[in-house]
RNA sequence: GUGGGUAUAGCUUAGUUGGUUAAAGCGCCAGUUUGUGGCACUGGAGACCAUCGGUUCGAAUCCGAUUAUCCACCCCA
């Protein structure tokens, strides 16, 4: 294929049959949010560089490798967002939005960009949703969040999700245990895979997370994590735990979790399908202050759309069926398309989606448009009909035809069938009720 | 950034040890039915075989480079 117009390498098109999957993961995720006395904050695409370089960190790879970043014609230094939380803080931060009722609580659905090679669940332009909950710094507020994100997943009808947590402390202790496990691996320094002497350097906690057999068993004995926090910190990942339990949310405490954005503090955690996370984030207590803001003690998530609606096609997720047109008015001739295109008109009016044609084609090829589109009812319409103001309805679905006059009789067919339909579905809903 | 696989019609693919008009199914358009869809049958349109270069009398087929794509690592949602 030699367009000139091809998408850029990473990117995917969003297309008009698979829409209503999106549309679909996208309301659920909203409203479970909202459910949660969430609201929608939007924030612009692109940000200050400086915003991520101080937020998610100047060493981590997301900044120093994969950042969009170009200098916009005033010489400002732009970057495409990675992520959601950085742009989100600001907005809170710059608007004062804490001297509201606190925790401020928003939820964001948006595109990141990051210049990676893309593989499976991983594009360049991908779309996140995430919630923040800014400015609690309760145990409580970990297990709510972790918790509306447990909900979401079950609500979008995911299978095989677990659910791992850490507490990878505050910047103190987390201090000393870097060391340690420094002091710790610079001992095996010899036996351990190049990939694990550079994070040996740069962030010795991943490590333990490494899958070769060699450095996974030297890990297996190092410092573990949870024998350094701070007393502050093991009570409040304890109380996390405690809160999980109460609200019967099952994980696995994992000490290898690390993360990978600077920001995080204390709780950390992932909801994984088959070693991929689908849904991630943690406590980050000193983003705000980070920003140069105020001491707002947050946490948050975020969760790869693209990767749920993977995992939900896999195990064959059911979605709604779009809505499909009420009515296809075929008119055969200039004056019954005159009136075709009138009747359409007359009939979205009551709410009915009316569709009719535009490329003068014969009745047949217009029956087989009808029959692809998934027209409802055909009604054919000729001169004969315009003149007598009466025409044959057809039942797609039946293939049965009635006479109906115009247009009182073919408005009062398509409010009988949505009558129908609304008690057919009252009916499905209030048998899915008596179900549970 | 590192490593591996793949590239033939809109889609899914076939194409023998290199051999002359590149094949099928689905989809699309039309006819069989001159005012009635789904099924069936018939026909049609649609491919510089990713691009560039090389080997050869001859390349979709062999070789090289480039690009794209997929997968794994790194990292991440």
């Amino acid at each position: 294929m030699d367009l000139v117009a091809s998408a850029i390498k990473g990117t995917l098109d969003m297309l008009p049959k698979e829409s209503h999957e999106w549309h679909y993961v996208e309301s659920v995720a909203a409203d479970t949010a909202k459910l949660y006395g969430f609201s929608e904050i939007r924030t612009p695409v692109f940000e200050k560089t400086e915003l991520f370089q101080r937020g998610v960190g100047d060493t981590t790879d997301v900044v120093q490798k994969e950042m969009y970043t170009f200098n916009d014609k005033g010489g400002r230094s732009i970057t495409l967002r990675p992520e959601g939380t950085a742009g989100a803080i600001r907005s809170i931060l710059e608007h004062g939005l804490f001297n509201e009722a606190l925790p401020v609580k928003a939820y964001y659905l948006t595109t990141c960009y990051r210049y990676e090679k893309p593989q499976k669940g991983r594009l360049r332009e991908f779309h996140q949703f995430g919630v923040e909950c800014v400015g609690a710094a309760a145990p409580t507020a970990d297990a709510e969040v972790i918790t509306l994100g447990k909900t979401l997943l079950d609500r979008l009808g995911l299978q095989n999700i677990s659910l791992e947590i850490n507490s990878i402390g505050c910047p103190e202790c987390r201090a000393k245990y870097t060391e340690a496990l420094k002091k710790y691996f610079e001992e095996y320094k010899s036996e351990l895979c190049p990939t694990c002497l550079d994070r040996l350097d740069r962030n010795p906690m991943r490590i333990l997370d490494c899958k070769s057999e060699i450095c996974s068993k030297i890990a297996e004995n190092a410092p573990k994590i949870l024998d350094y926090i701070c007393d502050d910190c093991r009570e409040h990942f304890e109380k996390v735990k405690a809160c999980l339990d109460a609200a019967d949310v099952k994980y696995t405490v994992n000490p290898s979790i690390v993360r990978g954005l600077d920001y995080y503090t204390k709780t950390v955690f992932e909801f994984l399908h088959n070693g991929l996370a689908v849904c991630a984030g943690g406590r980050y207590d000193g983003l705000a202050t980070e920003l140069g803001g105020v001491d707002l003690p947050s946490l948050g998530f975020a969760a790869g759309l693209e990767r749920i609606l993977m995992i939900m096609r896999e195990q064959g997720a059911e979605f709604p069926t779009p809505k499909k047109p009420d009515l296809y008015i075929a008119p055969l001739g200039e004056n019954a398309s005159a009136q075709a295109v009138k009747l359409c008109g007359l009939l979205r009016d009551e709410g009915f989606s009316a569709i009719t044609d535009m490329s003068g084609r014969g009745l047949k090829a217009q029956m087989k448009y009808a029959d692809k589109i998934g027209a409802k009812y055909t009604l054919v319409l000729g001169d004969n009909e315009v003149e007598t103001s009466t025409a044959k309805i057809k039942d797609m679905q039946s293939g049965e035809q009635r006479e109906v006059a115009l247009p009182e009789g073919l408005v009062s067919v398509l409010y009988d069938m949505s009558i129908d339909k609304a008690f057919d579905d009252l009916h499905e809903s209030m048998a899915k009720l008596e179900e549970k």
